[in-house]
DNA sequence: TGCCCGGTAGTAAACCTTTTCTGCGCCTAC
DNA sequence: GTAGGCGCAGAAAAGGTTTACTACCGGGCA
């Protein structure tokens, strides 16, 4: 059905290899022939088989990158990062969603090494859990051994061989130790830590910084509470801890420290239907500031990661290498009116 | 350098016909053979490369999707949608983002028809330019001659051949008719509109929609204004319509109806900006119901878009097959603070 | 006049699979 | 004892491209 090669050479009445010399344009071809070739692609649409094409080693592989969800906003800017970068050099940018789940991550992470992929890109942090980790540590060797350059953004490849992978970091802990240092600084002392999902190194290693930014301060009382990094998992466990731990119809903290925009989100949401004014009563600050952080109510303080930067960072190093240490990127807390003075 | 199904078939010392037929499983080989290949798979991590295996046709190929940008929430929710239901049935699914542009669009369809896809999905309305629009429509119909279903989610199939390509969409005009009605029912008369780019037939539609609410009311002062679909530019034309039309520090609508949440959101800053209360002092209604939309200050009352549907029907569609008349998918207003009487 | 060379075009190999067809050995049934 | 059948494995073709090699043609030069 689909046209190939040969019809367009019979068409143009030259042999396959002139046709695809024309296209290619790597060599000699006579300009009268050149136009009778063109005319007859022209004419019947002809489109080179990819598959053909890549068997041979012609051209480069796609790009992948595998986000746990594509909605998920801060690696969704991510990969947008990459898709740029990607297209800036011509290159095809082939997303895949894991949903989070581990193994289907390592079932993608095997897909795009059939693929061929050119390189694969994968953010998020690392999971506690050793098997899980083990795979992708001989992922990334298989990876290797094919030449494709397998980039890990987040913090994960602190447990992956360094001549596996390339790694692309941030100041994760510190941009926690920050945030809750600014927190701190109004006065803050009975604060509510909401890392997330302290299985994966990336809640983990906010959690340190919370904890390191009260750990000299006097009076510091710290709650801390594990949830899923998503909205209403952090809405629920505000509501919990308030039932719980209240007294006398007083919150029993002054700030929350979540490990994410949206679990913030979920925070202010519960604040709310608690009559609790933020930052009357309660100060909330967020990580990631994702776009929407901005258009909270009120405007979410929280700590910005250039995840856009990140991407494009990503696909550079995978592509032109990386440098032997790995890149960390800095990390900045952006004010905004979700934190206020403890009140005394 | 990566290991094929010779090295494969070496290893275990059987031909390579052999070790296809114990990946394939769709032949009999005897158990001892099968052990002893399976083993020399396992020991040289082979892995088939798919372009030999397509190019000989066994394979289906991906489910593409264009989205404009990946960051965009609608779309990528709709992306959301096509990932899942392309995994449950075991196909990759690729995501290609055209960064809002016309011509990418084109160039990203003709990748993906050369990526032999097996159904490209792109969202979004058709655009007024005629040029763009005859690109597209003789796209649509070089992927029906592939075979290669097109589905085209939004309201652009009015102009392609039913043939050529699967048309889903929603109630566009209507959702748009049905909020701004709800807008008029609460007293408003002077109303701006905030449609977005109405080049494109989404805006458009809603337009018309919010126009024909108002178009029986009796004392209705529609101001209009065009600009993209992005937060920033709704916000800066808010106050550029503040500025010139205000009368004696006075907004000249009570109401804003946005194409879009994220418009919304811009709206609902520079209100903030004017020190106008929402919605005491002016109405802000959005379109699509994105995430965000319920945290926004005040919640945004809107209109939900069954994004996520659209694209697990797009690929059933595609793939299954679609009804001869389009499907078009209901809309429904979710009704939160941003919409309140009006002064009188 | 004969040779060589530059400029083009064609031939065929290679890329890695899947699958059809062929073939081999052995068992069964007559 | 032999023919036919069955269970399994191998040989080879096909799929569409790129490219190294070969080949042809005409002109310039000896």
């Amino acid at each position: 059905m689909a046209t190939t090669i040969h019809d367009v050479a019979r068409e143009a009445a030259v042999s396959i290899a002139t046709v695809s010399r024309v296209l290619a344009g790597n060599y000699p071809v006579a300009e009268k022939t050149r136009a009778r070739v063109l005319a007859a692609v022209e004419a019947l649409d002809y489109a080179a088989n990819p598959n053909a094409r890549r068997l041979r080693g012609a051209d480069a592989g796609p790009i992948a990158v595998l986000l746990g969800s594509i909605t998920g906003p801060s690696f969704a800017a991510l990969a947008q990062g990459v898709e740029s970068e990607a297209r800036a050099r011509g290159r095809v940018c082939l997303i895949g969603a894991t949903g989070g789940d581990a193994d289907r991550e390592i079932e993608l992470v095997e897909l795009m090494r059939r693929q061929h992929a050119s390189a694969v890109i994968v953010p998020g942090g690392f999971w506690r859990d050793d098997a899980h980790h083990d795979r992708i540590a001989r992922l990334a060797k298989l990876l290797a051994e094919d030449g494709t350059p397998l980039v890990l953004c987040g913090n994960r490849s602190l447990r992956v061989n360094a001549d596996d992978a390339i790694a692309i970091r941030y100041e994760n802990e510190r941009g926690a130790a920050r945030i809750a240092g600014r927190v701190a600084a109004a006065g803050h002392r009975r604060v509510l830590l909401l890392p997330g999902d302290t299985r994966g190194s990336t809640a983990e290693e906010r959690l340190r910084g919370f904890a390191e930014a009260f750990a000299g301060v006097d009076g510091a009382e710290l709650i801390v509470r594990e949830t899923s990094f998503d909205r209403e998992p952090a809405r629920d466990m505000l509501h919990a801890v308030l039932d719980e731990l209240s007294q006398g119809g007083r919150p029993p903290f002054s700030a929350v420290l979540s490990g994410t925009d949206q679990m913030a989100s979920g925070v202010l949401a519960a604040l709310r239907e608690r009559g609790l004014a933020c930052p009357a009563d309660v100060s909330v600050t967020g990580y990631d500031d994702v776009p929407a952080a901005r258009d909270l109510n009120p405007a979410l303080t929280t700590v910005r990661v250039p995840y856009e930067e990140m991407g494009a960072l990503a696909v550079q190093q995978a592509l032109d290498g990386a440098p032997s240490a790995p890149t960390v990127l800095p990390v900045e807390v952006v004010e905004r009116e979700s934190v206020g003075a403890a009140s005394r």
